[in-house]
DNA sequence: AGTATTATGTAATAAAATTACAAGATATAC
DNA sequence: GTATATCTTGTAATTTTATTACATAATACT
């Protein structure tokens, strides 16, 4: 856990004075890290043995060393600050603050993200008869892809953006399928029908959905989507899309490790279905790989 | 600039005492991080001074301040490290690696994106009569995301995966169409063939692909997709699709900026249209937001 | 209420970083 | 090639910073 977090975690199980460090801290952490002890000490109201105490409360063999944790914990935080853009930005600016904005997407999913439903997921999907995925709006591509990555791997999938597909789909499930359903907020009736009707076939629902919504409620296995986190102020909301991709790519990845050996040949069959389809790589062109995707 | 890479570009016009103490610390960063100047002038065979010295050549004001730096610096290599899974990951293992190298490749498209093209991009365009976007196999999902981004802004946009329809779209382009193609290794013979369609239409025909591809010598601007990072050993690649969504993230917003105050109300139309296809939020969620894709 | 325990401040000390200065190295001019 | 200037580095002193030891205050417990 990194110390920001720790700060805030063990805040309240703090002495008085070295609540007053932690919360001075926490207030302006950039300006901390660059303070030497009797200038926070200061600023916090306490004596300067105090903030060594305080270090070693928290695990840190000295104020140096916790200004160097507090450093690294700034550097992945700075990225949290994921300011949304304005106006008057240049080009570059957008850069910065979309590459910013969805790297604290993945540092978000990185503690949000719980083990145990991932595990559950995958022992599902790698358990299952074929997997079917649905998608609607904006959540469309995202099955899409999810599909392209889990039949890769050998495994029957099907994704449907189409509302009666799904619901044929649905109804006709088995209850050895695994049936995924991404929906970004978890309130689009049309998917709750869905929902209900895969509960009926007995199939596995796993959704990707906002965790407090209608829809992770009929699930067996909710995962965060991230809705909660983005902000719908801002211009074009995309991180919720970098999550679940990742979140895809994550299950992806623990499958085919699931899958065992046989899993390369299997991918590799599926690229070199791909070979006609190829111009010829340069003759001594320095990436030496074979063609791809 | 971080620290780290100043210490690379400068190492050579430093004097000699501080050429070692640079050899050093990039020698071992993580270890330099957490000494004091003492230790690191005897491991580079220099004297105390000399450190501090060393610092302020690098634009520090002092050691500690150095410390502070480097720690941050550190802190955003140590994600461009992305171990690639095996055998035994724990689900744990797998969500760490597979967020750490999806950051990597945020990181790396942040140093390798260039503004200029981004600029020509939206430039190229915001002054479209319509978008039409193209791709096929996994790139196809990609597309479709695309193409629902933009279609938002209010922007003609379509986007297809067939070839048939790409050919016939390519072919029947007016030189006032932006025609936007993805495709991971600009190697598919068919995009190829496509984008040589756009040209004859003089469309302005924009590529996001491998840099070094047949397909991008035929572009009159190319992004990078990020296909020369990627590693196709790895089970299942993923990083140039969480490369390629950001790029597109970036343009939308950029293009959204560009369009001005009208665009608000855009985005405000198109959310609430999906209003009537959501259930209601509970009355005191904590969830203030409205409903959204 | 009295004692034990913990928390914090004060003063002293130790550690660390920096400065001042001198000696050495290197370059430049003649 | 020597002399001078400039730059680099080391030594020693100094200052700053962090920590320890100890005492006092606060709190908890009997």
């Amino acid at each position: 856990m990194n110390i920001l977090h720790l700060i805030k975690v063990q805040r309240d199980q703090l002495s008085k004075a070295e609540a007053k460090l932690a919360d001075e801290i926490l207030a302006a952490p950039d300006e901390a890290v660059n303070m030497p002890t009797a200038e926070l000490a200061r600023r916090a109201g306490v004596r300067d043995p105090m903030v060594s105490r305080f270090c070693r409360s928290l695990g840190c063999n000295s104020f140096p060393e916790f200004k160097v944790q507090l450093a690294t914990a700034l550097a992945h935080r700075a990225s949290f600050i994921s300011e949304s853009v304005s106006k008057g930005d240049s080009a570059h600016t957008v850069i910065e603050k979309r590459i910013n904005a969805n790297q604290a997407a993945l540092e978000y999913l990185r503690s949000h993200l719980d083990v145990h439903t991932v595990d559950a997921a995958v022992k599902a999907m790698s358990q299952a008869r074929q997997i079917i995925i649905a998608g609607m709006g904006g959540a469309a591509a995202i099955a899409q892809d999810a599909q392209h990555k889990l039949f890769r791997l050998g495994i029957p999938t099907v994704a449907y953006d189409d509302h009666l597909m799904m619901r044929m789909a649905a109804a006709g499930a088995n209850p050895k399928d695994c049936f995924l359903v991404f929906s970004v907020t978890g309130r689009t009736s049309a998917m709750i029908e869905i929902a209900e009707l895969v509960k009926q076939s007995q199939a596995t629902l796993i959704v990707i959905t906002n965790p407090e919504s209608p829809l992770a409620e009929l699930a067996d296995i909710t995962i965060t989507s991230g809705d909660e986190l983005e902000d719908t102020t801002i211009y074009v909301p995309m991180t919720t899309r970098i999550m679940i991709l990742t979140i895809i790519d994550i299950i992806a990845t623990a499958l085919a490790l699931a899958q065992g050996p046989t899993i390369e040949a299997q991918l590799k069959k599926v690229k070199h279905s791909l070979d006609g389809t190829k111009l010829e790589l340069p003759p001594e062109g320095k990436n030496s790989k074979t063609t791809k995707n």
